[in-house]
DNA sequence: ATCCACAGTATTGTCGACAATAATACTTTT
DNA sequence: AAAAGTATTATTGTCGACAATACTGTGGAT
């Protein structure tokens, strides 16, 4: 599990814990998209009162986990792609922008970190060779510490606390392990490189065209993917 | 008061009026800013349980006007400068995209009804004739009415759902009734052009930079005012 | 006099029960 | 037999009480 995520703080209340599971089991797909939320059972299976069990459904709405109706109940969202691409298109101008305060934001130890960060990712690739162990937690790292890099609370939380659990949520249910690792990694390097010479509008413009070419290769597989269920009806 | 949101539905459970009442309240300083809150005291002057004022303290929470720890308690946000400079560079970034996709999102009628709310706008405008009506409840139709013309629902939410109800609460205990409606109204028209010719990358730089020379506005504004206090004092 | 420890108080978190609303099944009518 | 209206059931919303945690003030020790 570690679903790791630095900004969110360690679970304290039972309500925190519980969130956190379910937040886990929707993620990988115990809980599966789409489907209808039975306060009372929930409630049962994890031992809790349902009053904690809503408090706790507060925070998995907050992070658009899962969609409430007054009076009618609670499911879990849909996972569909053009869900994904709006996704992708709002990572794209949030992250941008964290790009471009990053380089203009962060102080130098945290560029030499980011750099060092790199480096030791480099040499694991050359290790693997071209395997995606990047993709997994490499490239959470760095999206993170550019983010954190933006020093604008407004930013982090929107990101990092909303969007990227729907992101992780998408990378597990569609089986996404990218197969762009030394693209990516070229990409990356460009990126510190701006942010390195504090220059904030070649920043953001790399960091969006990075993500705008992560969403081009979803949309590759995913129409590949249905041509190939095409021919498998055929 | 009539805190006008499109895309927030109509309250119906009691914790939704609440939700709305203190909203307000908070957005016009009733409740001051930064101030702590206590559920048992709010509850009884709703004339509600404690559960069910959590259950609005939630909602309140998602909306970034109050912020909570375990443990201890609400505290309303504070309005600072850097958090309001944080909140225009977010909406720079996110109104831009919007934006961009408006262009290549809206239909032919939404372009038609849009134009036609600038006329009107601009007729009204002359009458009152340099007088900020505009800002008021035009500024924000106007926004309103491109983010929903993105037809994306991460935006609109983001924007509409958390964004503005901070932008609300800054204008309001800030006190700006904008001095830029001329400019504002040029402005506005060439976004409007720009989506019309279905430009979507010309609409995104008009956007930010419309955004950008109202944060710059605000940050001239609270240096002067900080002169002025200067000269006060001494 | 200052700092630390402890007790008391107040506030938040959690629980189970009740009320109100929506979904379902059944009866009745055309 | 199909449709509409009604009764039943299940689910969500709301309530008040109890438990656990954090804050406050007093007393004692250094």
């Amino acid at each position: 599990m570690h679903l790791i995520n630095p900004t969110q703080p360690t679970a304290v209340t039972t309500a925190d814990k519980v969130f956190e599971q379910i937040q886990y089991a929707i993620v990988e797909g115990d809980i599966p998209a789409g489907s209808k939320i039975s306060e009372p059972e929930l409630a049962k299976r994890y031992q809790i009162s349902r009053s904690t069990l809503r408090e706790a459904l507060n925070r998995l709405e907050k992070c658009h986990l899962i969609e409430r109706k007054a009076n009618v109940g609670s499911r879990v969202v849909n996972c569909s792609i053009e869900g994904l691409l709006e996704l992708y298109i709002t990572r794209e101008a949030l992250e941008g922008m964290a790009c471009r305060q990053a380089a203009l934001n962060m102080s130098d130890k945290e560029v030499a970190d980011m750099k060092a960060m790199l480096k030791a990712h480099s040499q694991t690739q050359e290790l693997k060779d071209g395997v995606a162990y990047y993709q997994e937690e490499g490239d959470l790292d760095f999206h993170y510490k550019v983010i954190l890099g933006s020093h604008n609370k407004q930013l982090i939380d929107l990101i990092c606390g909303q969007l990227y659990h729907l992101v992780r949520m998408y990378r597990c249910q569609f089986g996404m392990n990218s197969p762009r690792a030394s693209r990516a990694f070229i990409e990356h390097s460009q990126i510190i490189q701006a942010i390195s010479d504090r220059d904030g509008e070649l920043a953001e413009m790399l960091m969006r065209r990075h993500i705008a070419a992560s969403r081009k290769n979803i949309e590759n597989k995913i129409t590949q993917q249905e041509l190939s269920e095409f021919n498998e009806i055929k």
